[in-house]
DNA sequence: GCAACTGAACTACCA
DNA sequence: ACTGGTAGTTCAGTTGCG
């Protein structure tokens, strides 16, 4: 169930679970490992296994290399000596292969089993190749504090599935502890558990001098803080992850996979990338495609260069010189719509790369059977497929097949996003500067297919009469008739060998217009009414900053347009408008519904999130780059953060009228501007009528 | 000395 | 620790005017 290398004991311990209970086994893993050059004296010393072999080196296309293999014959950690022989020898005075893998995944990868699997255990393993996932007890579990949610608050109760526990701290903790040996809980599921709930509960439990064990085994969770790290100029705050053993906590709150397609969709990339679900739970998509690109690799025999950290960040100066273009975005034409279909490519990168064979070690091939790529000409070999399509291939199927069942099954539909998550960032990892397997010349390519692609498409319409209003990467808005879509799309399918799905087609769709070029639309944000669904992109509405009372407006706006008919519900629209105006005015809108919620990135000078962030800091939270604030405004542009903004740790219900005046108006625009009603328009009227 | 302008920085969304 | 493309707001420094 959870597998991690048990270092001091040098071994590999795995969790399993039968139908009545849950047992540990351990078992020894010989890791691997391979260095350049001459044997050093460490490693003979130690004991090692060291032989010379031939390896090829991943992802490269090249011959195979004089390496030496070293099996120390236990389970280790390589990087350990690496840095010890780095540290006697001078650092990076050789190359170093299969070290920084991760263990519990090369183990798995070795034994042929995966996570979340039935399997047999009989001092080795048997894989019973059963799709399904075994039967977990899962539990649900919350805490709520007397006052702040801090260290130092006492426990007001707990939530133990819908169960409340109440009563005096200690009788609490008690409960919680019978709770989890009756229950015998697989899963535990908090919101929050990293960042605050565990940690808390065992140092409420320390307190009162008492044991508290929420794995199967004693661990410790000390309140620690978690860490900022920087990607393209975006910072990503992460807590400090608090793993059980023997149990699996997944934090809703620190678990895109989860949020995004719940318990089925973490078990199911776990056991694609052979991560245990503790961690897959943590990690990110990309992580997950590294891990299975590793597998790949491994199988085809290739010894993995250590990727060491880059040395230097030349963002800017990168960018400027880098030739690379991403998708095609036309510019749509302002206004309303009618008798628009709207139809997109079904995973068009990541199909792309297994048409086209696309991968670092099968660019620039030159062996003779091989394709040139368009706009770039680079050469693709044809003969022998690559480590990413190999990777993607079965991935994409796999999607294929649940989406299919989706119909019938929920289950099926959250797998199939959990993989959706998997192929859109796997075309992202190729462009990646730090990512293992990442090779500009890949990235380049997938995208001048694409365009490619889309704009073959595009002509198609045209040929068939439809006008093409507005397209983005893989999507097209077409006007014409909806009976001549199925043709359509056939004849793209057969031309492109991509396959074009129709979406869906609109009563009516708008595109806003720029607002420093007012006749001209803006690709990325629109609504309209699909297949009697309302759709928004890129508005206020879908903006998780915008204050809640802003995104009601927008969307009673909206809900007013929805039967096409413009000209009474543009009226109507600006009646919602010219509400909420008043009870902006009067001061009668509540707080909360006022409140910012922007990511702090620790950069900003003086603006709302850096007052914000100071006004935190007063009231005794620390913000790290990365987390976002939430407040309200009470004076625009003031110098002083008690002046400037408010935060929930304070009791001021005051706030800028004037500043949310224009908010409103700014928000209004982007539903009205497109049927020619301006701000200023809206203003007038709201005004004045 | 202050308003107006401008570019960089920042934050966010779409595919 | 996934990408490029784009909008729109705000910050902070510079310019222009009286």
């Amino acid at each position: 169930m959870d597998i991690y290398p048990d270092l001091r004991r040098e071994k590999m311990t795995i969790w399993l679970r039968t139908s009545k209970h849950c047992h540990k086994v351990k078992d020894d893993f010989n890791s691997v490992f391979y260095i350049e050059g001459a044997v050093p004296d460490l490693f003979s010393n130690l004991g090692f296994d060291t032989r010379r072999v031939l390896r090829k080196v991943a992802p490269g296309i090249g011959q195979e290399k004089e390496v030496i293999e070293i099996s120390p014959g236990r389970t280790l950690d390589p990087r350990k000596y690496m840095s010890a022989l780095d540290f006697f020898e001078g650092y990076g005075k050789r190359e170093f292969y299969n070290v920084d893998l991760p263990l519990d995944h090369r183990y798995m990868v070795d034994r042929g089993i995966t996570p979340m699997s039935f399997v047999e255990w009989d001092d080795g393993w048997k894989n019973l190749d059963d799709e399904s996932f075994p039967a977990l007890r899962v539990l649900n579990l919350d805490v709520k504090t007397i006052g702040r949610r801090e260290m130092r608050s006492p426990i007001d109760h707990l939530t133990f599935d819908d169960e409340k526990i109440s009563g005096d701290e200690e009788g609490i903790l008690e409960e919680l502890h019978r709770g989890l040996k009756r229950y015998d809980p697989d899963v535990i599921i908090t919101n929050g558990g990293d960042s605050f709930i565990i940690p808390y509960l065992y140092y409420r439990g320390e307190l009162l001098d008492m044991e508290l064990d929420i794995g199967r085994e004693p661990s410790l969770h000390l309140p620690k803080d978690g860490s900022s790290h920087e990607s393209y100029g975006r910072v990503i705050y992460r807590p400090k992850p608090q793993m059980l053993k023997g149990r699996i906590h997944i934090d809703a709150a620190s678990s895109f996979m989860y949020s995004q397609s719940g318990l089925e969709g973490v078990f199911e990339i776990s056991k694609l990338a052979k991560i245990p679900p503790q961690k897959m739970a943590r990690y990110s998509p990309g992580r997950a495609v590294d891990y299975m690109e590793i597998e790949v690799a491994l199988e085809k025999g290739y010894i993995i260069p250590w990727k060491k950290n880059m040395v230097e960040d030349f963002k800017s100066l990168k960018k400027l010189l880098k030739a690379d273009r991403g998708g095609i975005t036309y510019v749509p034409k302002v206004g309303v719509h009618e008798g628009v279909e709207k139809v997109d490519f079904a995973s068009m990168y990541p199909s792309l790369i297994v048409r086209y064979n696309i991968s670092p070690d099968t660019i620039g091939c030159n062996c003779g059977d091989d394709r040139y790529v368009p706009e770039l000409g680079y050469s693709i070999c044809k003969a022998r497929k690559g480590l990413i399509p190999q990777t993607i291939e079965p991935v994409l199927e796999r999607r294929k097949r649940y989406k299919e069942l989706s119909q019938r099954d929920d289950v099926y539909s959250r797998k199939a996003k959990a993989l959706k998550w998997l192929l859109v960032t796997c075309f992202g990892y190729t462009g990646y500067k730090k990512a293992r397997f990442s090779k500009i010349e890949v990235h380049e390519s997938i995208t001048a297919y694409g365009r490619e692609t889309i704009l073959d498409a595009a002509e198609i319409a045209m040929d068939m009469g439809y006008e093409v209003i507005h397209g983005i990467v893989d999507s097209l808005w077409l006007k014409g008739e909806t009976e001549g879509i199925p043709i359509f799309l056939e004849r793209v399918n057969h031309a492109t060998g991509i396959e074009l799905e129709h979406e869906g087609t609109y009563r009516w769709v708008v595109f806003t217009p720029s607002k420093g070029d007012r006749t001209v639309g803006v690709p990325t944000r629109y609504f309209g009414v699909l297949d009697d669904v309302l759709e928004v992109k890129g508005l206020h509405l879908k903006r998780h900053d915008t204050p809640r009372f802003f995104k009601e407006v927008q969307k009673k706006m909206l809900d007013r347009l929805i039967d096409g008919d413009f000209d009474v519900g543009l009226k109507e629209c600006l009646e919602v408008v010219k509400e909420a105006h008043v009870k902006l005015r009067g001061r009668e809108v509540c707080r909360d519904d006022l409140v910012f919620t922007k990511k702090f990135s620790g950069r900003s000078g003086l603006s709302d999130v850096s007052a914000a962030y100071l006004r935190y800091k007063d009231a005794g939270v620390n913000i790290h780059p990365g987390q976002k604030v939430k407040y309200v405004v009470k004076r625009e542009g003031r110098k002083e953060a008690k002046e400037r903004v408010s935060t929930e740790h304070y009791q001021e219900e005051t706030y800028d009228t004037k500043f949310y005046e224009k908010y409103l108006f700014a928000v209004a625009e982007e539903v009205t501007a497109p049927l020619g009603w301006w701000r200023e328009d809206v203003e007038r009227w709201v005004k004045q009528g």
